[in-house]
DNA sequence: TCCTTTTTAGAAAAGCTTTTCAAAGCGATT
DNA sequence: AATCGCTTTGAAAAGCTTTTCTAAAAAGGA
């Protein structure tokens, strides 16, 4: 049986307060009988149980964290910093992987409810009415991680979407390219696919190459998606010297897909993706990309977590983190 | 405040004992009071307090998973597996990412002893004594998955690293290759670095090759560190025309340094990787590997677990999943 | 109609900790 | 020696749920 906080006082031989006391304010109790206690509690290996505890705190000192594929190198950077910021902060982490399933991510939500967890960080995926209901039904404080709401008022941490696209399009057509594709995320499911969009529109309209602004196909998520946009787009549009991908994976989809066609990256085309994860700088070539501060955002969004919960508000609401052009080897001048 | 259920009863003008039974023996009271609880339920959002309820079942429903590194995506499938199972067995998941640091896994140990999991996955790293000391001193079950122990009693799930290994090199030795080297685990920390070493040795010497067993360069987990030991490697025996590489992330580091020196895969050497992971059909060339069950090894070690923990014990000790040998492009014919 | 059995419901205890409140102990001051 | 004030300690309540035990009500049988 764990020993519970009556077998510490009994072996101590002082009532179950003393012991309370020298865990939560050992100064209040005289050293000689404060010192049998702490002895009997390493004698028991006696930690308290944090059922008891929490039921009088009401505080589990749990976050939960909503992730969409915990496969995607992305958000294996997130959970790192989101980990790290936990530990300075006092929190555990309880994580689930959704899969981007409304059902289970509906039934997570349930669970963390019933675990009484702190507050949530809800990452990447589109914030749905039935989430945002459920949440505040539940009056679960939570923040957006590279994601955010227009319809609500929810603290958010992401990049600049539309301006970090807008740069790495604007870096292709100043390396020369004139004949611009892009990869992008299928606008139905993604929150960051619009703005990606959007910038890619808005670096060629400034530099008069309108007529490459429909030149976009859509993926979704993964390589084996990318791989097959990457074909569609070439098919379609096989004068292409660049594509912007708004993904890393996706990048990497499209080189090698490319190099099955024998075409040369960064010989005939140049790819830039997005994300910058840690593969990125292993592949080959290594990716030029516009780099996220993956571990940086998780661990923001811990702490705009913990201060909303401490606080009960967040100093500012939406907040954008920089993001940077990364030069390798997939790009080159035209 | 979160609605209790003295809330509910009092809404439903019943005892909170008829409460409790409405949701935990609902037969056992009569219709009419029954719907008046249930939609007293629903009109508060109730949910039962999942500290008290701990506090009497002294379980939480949640297993603890110890990871040594989080964007190792060898890690992301097997916590997807585990989570799966999960979902199915009724248990929450809470997830750490040690860092392969001591200190550090000790206090998660801690927490998850606090925060009483009914039970702990650890994976892939060592047993070390310290580790075990206080999991049995708590009183923990805990089984290992892409680990055993030599030392102590505990459940196991993993692959025959020995034999994986070995079939391995028999491949790239009847591919005709007769100058193989090794990038390995450093052996200090690493369970599945000697036998995987040993497979490496059994096949060269079953094959008459025993004058390339000492070509091997210790590696340390990551990329970069295989970029270095390939370096050291192929300076030392620059007569190589094949290298096993106990990871996928050795493949690809090795891939990439070999690349670097211009020397073409497979064309002129040929690598073989281990682990499959999702990354290394995306890779250029696309890696030839021992693929592990990765998925499964988590899941098997979810129900591992909870066979331990609902039985008090475990039919098998040390379970050995199937690996398979996948030929993609990284190898050729010598 | 009365008694026995079964069904249904409520009161109270238990699970473990923290905290409040009251009491006891002690030294110091007059 | 008596009183005051501070320090230290213990008893008890509170936090929320489940479960046991008891009582009341309903149903069934004679």
């Amino acid at each position: 049986m764990k020993p519970t906080i009556r077998d510490v006082a009994r072996m101590a031989e002082v009532s179950i307060s003393t012991v309370s006391r020298v865990m939560n304010a050992p100064e209040t109790v005289v050293p000689s009988k404060r010192n049998r206690v702490i002895e009997a509690i390493k004698e028991l290996k006696y930690q308290p149980n944090a059922f008891a505890r929490g039921l009088i705190y009401k505080k589990s000192n749990t976050l939960g964290l909503l992730i969409p594929d915990i496969e995607n190198l992305y958000f294996a950077g997130v959970i790192r910093g989101m980990q790290d910021a936990c530990i300075k902060l006092g929190y555990s982490l309880m994580i689930c992987n959704t899969d981007r399933d409304m059902e289970r991510t509906l039934s997570y939500i349930d669970t963390f409810h019933e675990k009484q967890v702190d507050g949530i960080v809800f990452a990447s995926d589109m914030l749905y009415p039935e989430y945002y209901e459920k949440l505040t039904g539940f009056r679960i404080p939570f923040v957006l991680v590279s994601s955010h709401s227009d319809e609500y008022e929810v603290p958010s941490v992401e990049v600049d979407d539309e301006l970090a696209a807008y740069d790495a399009v604007k870096f292709l057509i100043e390396l020369g390219h004139k004949e611009i594709g892009m990869i992008g995320f299928n606008h139905d499911n993604s929150v960051s696919g619009p703005p990606r969009a959007a910038g890619f529109v808005r670096a060629l309209t400034e530099f008069g190459l309108e007529r490459n602004t429909g030149r976009i196909k859509y993926a979704n998520h993964r390589f084996e998606h990318a791989y097959q946009a990457a074909h569609e787009l070439f098919s379609e549009y096989p004068e292409l010297s660049a594509v912007f991908c708004v993904a890393d994976e996706f990048a990497m989809g499209t080189i090698s897909y490319l190099k099955d066609r024998n075409i040369l990256v960064p010989g005939q085309v140049s790819v830039i993706g997005f994300d910058n994860l840690r593969m990125s700088g292993m592949f080959i070539p290594k990716l030029t990309t516009i780099a996220q501060p993956i571990y940086q955002l998780g661990y923001r969004a811990a702490e705009k977590l913990h201060e909303l919960l401490t606080t009960g508000n967040v100093a500012v609401m939406k907040e954008q983190m920089e993001h940077k052009l990364i030069v390798r080897e997939s790009s080159r001048e035209k």
